[in-house]
Parts: C-alpha cells; structure tokens; sequence
DNA sequence: CTTGGTGCAAAGCCTTTGCAACGTG
DNA sequence: CACGTTGCAAAGGCTTTGCACCAAG
C-alpha cells in the first residue's frame, strides 16, 4: 500500500499560480513563462510546463481544452464558458445566467453517450474591436 | 491589376476530397493521408496539408477549429456542430433543430464583439460507450 | 513557356521527457 | 538520506516551408 504521492507548493509553484491569477485572462504557457521569468530568472520552460500540470492535477487550475495550437489554463473553477479574439487570440471568461447545462439541448440528437459540452464564443476583444479587422 | 490565382482540381485534391466525403466523420491530416496512399502511393503528407488548405480557402471544405492538437476538416458546410469522444478521439456532426444561433444567448455579457460560437459535445461515441471508461 | 502543384526533406512551433544536480524534511 | 523538484537540453508530435522537378494549359 503506497501512501500518495507528496505535493510541495515550491516558489515556482506559488509564483506560477499568482501570475496566472493576477493575468485575469488565460495565458499560454510561455507567456506565463515570460511573466514568471521577470521574478525567477533562471526558471525554465520545462518546469512552466510540469507545474501547470501538476496544479491542474491538485485541482488548484484548472486545464482549458480550446481550439487553437497552444494550451491555456485557468485559476477559476466555476462553471464558465470562454470567449476568444480572433485578432490577437486573447481569452477572456464569460459568465451566464444558469442558461447550463447546454449538452441537455442536444440529448438525443446523436449515438453518443454524452458527458460534456464545451463552449467557445469567438469575436473581437475591447482593445482589438475598434481596429479595422 | 492581377487576375485571381488559377484552382486546378488535381487527382491529388480530387482523391482527398473523395476520401473526406466518405470517411463520414472528420479524420485528420494524417489519417487523410493514410486513407489516400491507399489509392496515390506517392502522395506526401505535405500535400495533404496543403490542399486541405487550398481547399478550405476555395470554399469546398471548412477548417474545424476544435480543439486538440490535430487539425481537421469538415465537408458539411451548413451550420452544425460536433462532438468528440473521449476514448478514442473520433469526431461526428451533431445537428440540432433551429436552436441557433448560440451566440445570441450571450450578447451583453462581455466587452467582445461576438462574430460566433464554437460549440462541442464531448462523449462516448457508439463503439466505446459499452467498454468501460 | 508560364504558372500552379508535387514529393521530399528540412525546419518550426509547442510540448514532453531524461537526467544529473538541488533542496527540504 | 529520501524523494519531489529543478534547469537544461534533447526528443517528440504535428504542421509548414523551401526547393527542384513536373504537368497542364
């Protein structure tokens, strides 16, 4: 019977977290890179990469699975849906009105048992949305 | 003045687009290119990916922006939405009856400027729902 | 001949991983 | 000392690109 694995809340780890909560949006993993790179100079991808991870795996973040090359994470756990620019790619988060759970509209439509629904909303954000597109 | 770059339907562009209509679901580049070495045993991945582009861009295919890290493609081109599973990765059509368009549910509840939605359904398809998860 | 397309291989981007060194209980 | 974590660099997965050759008009 192995006991679980321990979990240390190194400086990385606590400085990952703040950077990602003082973003408000959700950065990819090499900007949080940069930003946690201004307090720790000599940290590396690497440990970016493994940390977000493991916060994900601790439930501390939580691992966004939106379209696009690069991963995202995010500091609040409630439910929410996401909105991205199609200028700059910035996400941001959007909150409803207990319109959820969306996937009980598409009971039925299809053979598959479904579990979830994901929903991404794309437009322009504050600071791209008056720039000609 | 400079006259439109010319389309030629190639066999290449052809056979692809043949193999996307069949396969029924949304294969990805590589699975494309697997079902197309089939019929085109020279064929090259790059061509692959280059002509799901050209095709995308002319209009005869639609790019899917879902997320995961493999790109894929779409012959449907009216309004519908997908869904994924969660075990084997397949991705299918979900059609819905005229609840669309999503996005309007979400008007006023950021600063963006909404120019749509991308909605995915994430579950077992038909052949995994019965193994254990 | 001109222009677009192809196969091939190399490069690119983002992410993951192996490893020796480090740090803290 | 044990063991989780780190920095570094190399490897990996998927996609894009440069280039010389090919093909259709």
């Amino acid at each position: 019977m192995k006991t679980e694995r321990q979990f240390r809340l190194t400086s990385q780890r606590q400085i990952i977290l703040e950077e990602l909560q003082r973003a408000k949006c959700h950065p990819t993993a090499d900007e949080i890179y940069e930003r946690v790179r201004k307090r720790l100079p000599r940290v590396s991808l690497g440990t970016i990469y493994r940390n977000l991870e493991t916060l994900a795996a601790q439930g501390m973040i939580r691992k966004l699975n939106l379209a696009g090359s690069q991963k995202r994470f995010d500091v609040t756990l409630e439910d929410h849906c996401h909105v991205r620019c199609l200028r700059c790619g910035r996400v941001d988060d959007v909150f409803f009105n207990g319109a959820l759970p969306l996937e009980e509209m598409f009971t039925g439509l299809c053979d598959y048992e479904i579990c979830g629904a994901r929903f991404e909303l794309v437009g322009y954000c504050p600071d791209c949305k008056t720039v000609e597109h």
